[in-house]
DNA sequence: TAGGCCATCTGGTCCT
DNA sequence: AGGACCAGATGGCCTA
């Protein structure tokens, strides 16, 4: 681990991560060691497994080419969402335009795979979004892809940490204690310090780069004016 | 209107 | 040779 990720390790904050449970509810962020919280809004129905699993045959599924030809996929010009540069376009004089029609049809091959190979991504990352703690409902704005690996890496490592937390707490009260002794410093703040680790506020840096505000990130889709 | 985010195209590189 | 991966370029949509 490089300094950069570590300081962006020990930033994600308290703050962070207070302000995304009251961004998205408290229902969002009830997650303790194995409990996820529910994917039961409308855009992610999988449950986590079976969306981990689906992220995981779905590449080979679909880049196998299972159903789609080179040049029969889902592309559609006239989808807002899927239009691209157009440089294939005859209609725009693109560089394709010009070139044999082998050519042409090499390079719309090569397009349709690394289309399929982008959405292949695609789908991985909303098996991502699905089983991170956020709020999943369809009011809410779908995490962009840097923040979605952003918080997926600092839930993992919260879930790390909340784990080494969990066992040193075991092998103490292995020991024989009583219970009623003193705790010990370290496991003192389990369940504040072990669950929320970090200080700092390196998501809602990184956010902040590539959002312009933290709160652009998880604003809602009906707040409209 | 500017900036963020995204999908797509494209050419280059690496791997099998 | 063909496919996977990558990064740059481009243009569209959306929001503040």
């Amino acid at each position: 681990m490089n300094a950069g990720e570590e300081n962006l390790l020990k930033s994600i904050s308290n703050d962070t991560l207070l302000d995304l449970t009251q961004r998205y509810g408290q229902s969002a962020f009830g997650f303790g060691p194995g409990q996820v919280t529910g994917s039961s809004g409308g855009r992610y129905p999988l449950t986590p497994a079976a969306d981990f699993l689906h992220g995981q045959t779905g590449k080979s599924n679909e880049s196998g080419g299972e159903q789609t030809s080179d040049d029969d996929d889902s592309f559609d010009p006239l989808d807002p969402r899927k239009r691209g540069s157009g440089f294939d376009d005859d209609k725009h004089g693109g560089p394709l335009s010009k070139k044999p029609k082998e050519q042409r049809s090499l390079r719309l091959s090569i397009n349709a795979r690394e289309r399929r190979r982008m959405h292949d991504l695609n789908d991985a990352l909303d098996g991502l979004r699905s089983v991170i703690p956020y709020a999943h409902s369809p009011s809410v704005r779908k995490l962009s892809k840097i923040a979605t690996l952003l918080l997926a890496k600092n839930y993992i490592l919260m879930q790390a940490q909340a784990l080494e937390e969990m066992r040193r707490l075991v092998a103490y009260l292995n020991q024989g204690q009583s219970i009623n002794s003193p705790i010990p410093t370290a496991l003192a703040p389990f369940g504040q310090a072990a669950v929320y680790p970090f200080t700092g506020s390196a998501l809602a840096t990184h956010a902040d780069k590539y959002s312009g505000t933290t709160a652009s990130l998880f604003k809602h889709h009906n707040d409209k004016p």
